[in-house]
DNA sequence: CACACTTACGATATTCGTAAGGATT
DNA sequence: AATCCTTACGAATATCGTAAGTGTG
């Protein structure tokens, strides 16, 4: 493909070059870079048959750069300098310094936990570029093969052959409810049963949160049926505490709502737990920035979790 | 002096991980680059040991770039560009594609035979930079002792232990009289004997010129005492022509006047020969753009001459 | 089980240091 | 004679290719 012959010198080469250029003394300059007299003279021959050119007039008493050495020492500069920003460059990246991180979120965690890290790891990491995907796990599994999103949040493992599946955490449901509701006086765990004939609020079929609702009511038989049905955790988050009626949410989502105006109270029996994990491609690694951003991730689930 | 450890890689080596990042196969990489796949293997294993990160995800299926690894290609690619700029670059200079030029002359010769072979030059070369300064002898040795100019063209050697003087070729002398004059029926060598009590017209004392028909008369023991004394050839050619008085010229000087209104005839017993040479610093080499200078120079000088 | 990368290992080439040689002041 | 660079040569190191090992699909 690569037609051109590359030189064989290395960069090392290039600053002993550089540095009989400034001393003008091979005895010095193998002083400086530890090598002996010898091994300089070999360096120089070596990169002067690279280049088919002399590129010092010397005697015994003088070490002096030819026209071509002249030019040769720009470019060795220039080449040293390239040289060190492109070890900079990778540094950074690997000291997650810069670069990147997109993910994709269920809507239930990129309205409430997902911001909240995202906001301290861009505290953390200022130079870090964030991208937040707010979609449902089956658009989410295929923007992490197409290497849109590092990784996805999602709510169960899907166990494809090109994904891989690391659990973080699994939350369980409670109830949110108006705080003057007559359920709200307790703070002891509720049971399924005892909310069956609310009026609830849920989101969409699609939606995790509405899946294991629906699972929860089908251990006992009956269908969730709930009243009102929003996208967003905000809007239901508003609408209980209007006391236009209750919602059976994941513990995550709901605590970033619990703390104005609504109460809450753990759901059991059955103890639905809805798992937590992130869905990467197989055999591809994170970038140092995404690695850390799940380690975030799963130490802010897991601290709001009992 | 310079703290900064320097990678042991090569321009090659960079460009098998190029290769690799465009094919993704180890094996086909090798194929392109003439080893085999361990060779490639190892030469990405030392590149991702000296940037202490994994710059591939590989299983025996695919390898694709990490982060690092697509930092790495930008940095990767850019050094190869400046690569081969710094070997092109060199190769110009080699090859008298660019470059700078820059001698000094007599002014004899500066105003007569230099500007004639630089403009040769030019046209041949249009990319070198062209620098006359035009000084006595004096003068010129410490340019080129400086540095200013890559040599000087002198009529003497000057034997300084610092500076190396090779011949070029040596002029004779010729009388310049206006067309009627009652000498200019002949064609034949005139003796200095003859002239000796004719008007002269000629240049200051310090210049060669003066200096080399100073010893022509002093032959004779005679003192050269001219009526006129100008410090430009040009000068000299105007008032032949106008009948103000002879010159006696070294015959380089005049071979640019002669053509037009003037009459010449060689000067003869004693035949004063000014030698002309280069002068460089000793130890020194002249950059090939000044070696093709002088190469036209010698040329141009022992063309005109007999 | 077929294919692709990694690792092991012996052969070759390169690089280094010591020491002798040559040139300049 | 002293100083500095080059060359010679043996030792250490690095690189390459063959071939066996390992993991993936």
């Amino acid at each position: 493909m690569l037609i051109n012959a590359q030189p064989n010198w290395t960069p090392r080469d290039l600053d002993i070059f550089l540095v009989l250029a400034e001393t003008g003394s091979f005895r010095r300059t193998a002083a400086q870079v530890h090598l002996s007299q010898s091994a300089v003279s070999g360096v120089i021959a070596r990169l002067e048959e690279a280049l088919t050119t002399r590129l010092f007039d010397r005697t015994t008493r003088s070490v002096h750069l030819t026209a071509a050495g002249q030019v040769f020492v720009e470019q060795a500069r220039l080449l040293s300098v390239q040289t060190q920003e492109a070890l900079q460059r990778v540094q950074h990246i690997t000291q997650i310094q810069s670069g990147k991180v997109s993910l994709a979120a269920l809507p239930s965690l990129a309205a409430t936990v997902v911001p909240q890290v995202m906001a301290r790891f861009a505290q953390q990491y200022p130079d870090i570029e964030l991208q937040l995907h707010d979609t449902l796990s089956g658009p989410a599994f295929d923007l992490v093969r197409a290497g849109t999103v590092d990784f996805a949040l999602t709510a169960a493992n899907p166990d494809y052959a090109d994904l891989d599946y690391t659990p973080l955490s699994a939350d369980g449901f409670v109830l949110l409810m108006p705080l003057g509701h007559r359920l709200a006086k307790s703070q002891s765990p509720l049971n399924w049963l005892q909310v069956t004939e609310l009026t609830h609020i849920s989101m969409p079929l699609p939606t995790s949160v509405r899946q294991y609702a629906n699972a929860a009511f089908m251990e006992h038989r009956l269908a969730f049926k709930p009243r009102y049905e929003v996208e967003h955790i905000a809007t239901i988050h508003a609408m209980v505490k209007a006391g236009l009626g209750v919602a059976a949410l994941p513990e995550l989502a709901a605590a970033f709502v619990q703390q104005s105006g609504v109460a809450t109270r753990r759901l059991t029996g059955p103890d639905i737990q809805r798992p937590l994990g992130v869905v990467t491609r197989r055999n591809r690694s994170l970038s140092p920035a995404a690695q850390e951003m799940v380690r975030m991730l799963r130490q802010e689930t897991t601290a709001l979790l009992p």
